[in-house]
DNA sequence: TCGTTCAATCAACAAGCGTTGAATGAGAGG
DNA sequence: CCTCTCATTCAACGCTTGTTGATTGAACGA
């Protein structure tokens, strides 16, 4: 008989303490980027020691990583149509929600190497998803294209917080960007 | 009588030698950004003691205040059409030649407030320009999604070397771009 | 020519960083 | 109850950073 409230068993806490502090991690490297956050910041949010974070998490690299591990969301083919609204549906779900993970590599990405493989990495599969999708030989640029659109919007909305694009509303955002995304995905009529 | 390849004045030195940091700190912001670069760095680079550096400029802020400073394109108003048109050049402009100053004030936007503050006062002329430019009341917002691109664009060509933007020539992206930017400047059709 | 200026170097500081290892003290297991 | 484990803290290390002040020596003005 497990009382629900008891005092927490040994892994219980040290899940939980993990947690703090890789919640903690996510919001301050969201915030500085990798280079200006440092573990003593991070562990003195969590409530701990540095050694702790140290102990647990090994470097600060290893601590980067796990911090914003993240499943990086399915993106369903079909096509070049079905693909440009799956892309839009996507933008809109990350520009509602605002995930503190994503944000940290967005955010690092610039400076830190690993932050730039692991975006790298994240955009890989959804490009070429798109590329599949887009029956053009320049295929591959038009889907780096619309990567780079959708992460520019991304980072002047949250991180640069442009006020134009910080007040607008998702579906005013996705409405403007529609006709871009299908001239990008369909290839020219004539 | 001046010999041409005399012995420098003081005053010739100095300046020599003041360009020659300013070239290499550009160099350095552009590579490293802001934080990751030191001022031991700049000073070896330009093959002079960081003392000289702390001398000449001061800190290491007012050496990126010095080292990024650029006049800002001019970007002659007009028609939307002719914003549209005219953006693009810029754009194919900064595809060509790579200017290390703005891409400085780039990598380091996401990290560092200056170079934040930096960006948005060298973005808004051009904000209010395009907005006029766009007969419809969501102008403002038109014209932050066009920065965005176009700054979403530049970034992962030069900072992240996406491999099919890396490669793909001025031209290229600025025909595929084209019809995102007259859907951008354009009032709906209907 | 003599004193001043000033470009340039050098050595050092204080602060902050990631990281380490020993110490503490409370749970777990037999 | 005794022992082992382990979550957690503490103090310190080596290093790098931005910044400073004294110092040198060559160009300059009178």
């Amino acid at each position: 008989m497990t009382e629900p409230s008891a005092r927490p068993t040994r892994a219980q806490q040290r899940h939980r303490t993990e947690e703090r502090i890789l919640a903690a991690a996510r919001q301050i490297f969201a915030e500085l980027g990798y280079d200006r956050t440092t573990i003593r910041a991070v562990a003195s949010a969590a409530g701990v020691d540095a050694g702790l974070v140290m102990h647990y998490f090994g470097s600060k690299d290893l601590l980067f990583a796990r911090a914003v591990e993240v499943p990086a969301d399915e993106l369903p083919g079909g096509t070049s149509g079905e693909v440009a609204e799956a892309l839009l549906t996507s933008l809109g779900r990350r520009l509602t929600s605002e995930p503190a993970a994503s944000l940290a590599v967005l955010r690092s990405m610039l400076t830190n190497a690993d932050a730039a493989d692991r975006y790298r990495a994240a955009a890989e599969p959804q490009l070429n998803q798109i590329t599949e999708a887009i029956p053009t030989p320049d295929a591959d640029l038009r889907a780096s294209l619309l990567s780079a659109i959708v992460h520019g919007v991304i980072a002047e909305r949250y991180l640069l917080r442009l006020t134009h694009l910080a007040d607008a509303s998702p579906e005013q955002i996705i409405d403007l960007l529609r006709p871009c995304f299908q001239s990008l995905t369909t290839p020219p009529s004539k």
